[in-house]
DNA sequence: TTCTAAGAAGCAAGTAGTTCGCAAGTAGCG
DNA sequence: CGCTACTTGCGAACTACTTGCTTCTTAGAA
């Protein structure tokens, strides 16, 4: 796996716990710094809550993770290739959908044409009713 | 001022706190719970911060406020008949700028078409970046 | 007007999630 | 191999809320 070079070439130091943190952000598709840390004590068990908190930010600055908003508190952390997506959360439920970028292709192109506001429609969730709870 | 019908009608004591905590967010247009607690000392001193999130919770299940997430942690809330405007948030100078829900407007249909989810746009800011960033 | 029960306010302690400071450890360059 | 800067672990501090409990107040009834 090119992970060292992925790493290697932002200009990280390659750590075990960097590469575990990074594993199972991707592993995890989208998930809370609680839930990484958990995944990564797996394989890993002494890391630090902390370490999984400057990694995730480490990450984030370089490009490789982002993370959302999806309400409740706490921010969730996706793999960056893994980004394709907004999120459906479900006020009711609490579930949380997937739909594709293109549903607000539209949308954005309003707030860039008529406030020159580029948007990142992934950052924050949409919120909502889902379907089987509006029945 | 009707704010003693207002209350009464949803079956809610009238308190002083109540009505003043209803009045700062009003004022404010958008403030977290803390801004409306320091609104509301400048009249009434002692007021403590649980009553105030108590009293803004109740307000808001009786859809007198509502809440949305603006990010960097704190929830932000609005009088019920402000929110008719979307938030902009930009993530290089934490500016918020507000937008007509029209914008919205396709986008909210497009879900409802696609997904059936029915979309509350206000309830989550809109990241990117604003114009002036963006240059 | 006075009584009283449900509701609300105040206070203090508790919790979740995240950040910070610092000493010890280690990756990567020469 | 050895140095230096970057990282980690760990505990304490912080922020944003929440909860439990006691006291006080509102609003309807006597």
């Amino acid at each position: 796996m090119a992970d060292q070079h992925e790493l290697r070439d932002k200009g990280l130091r390659l750590t075990p716990q960097r590469e575990l943190v990074l594993q199972a952000v991707r592993e995890l598709g989208h998930a809370t710094p609680e839930e990484v840390a958990e995944k990564v004590r797996t394989t890993h068990p002494g890391i630090n809550l902390s370490t999984v908190y400057r990694n995730l930010e480490t990450l984030e600055n370089v490009g490789l993770v982002q993370h959302t908003h999806l309400g409740h508190g706490g921010a969730t952390y996706h793999a960056a290739e893994e980004l394709t997506h907004l999120h459906l959360v479900c006020g009711d439920c609490g579930s949380v959908g997937d739909a594709p970028i293109d549903v607000a292709a539209n949308f954005v192109q309003n707030l860039s044409d008529d406030y020159g506001f580029r948007t990142d429609v992934t950052h924050f969730a949409i919120y909502g009713t889902c379907a089987a709870c509006v029945k």
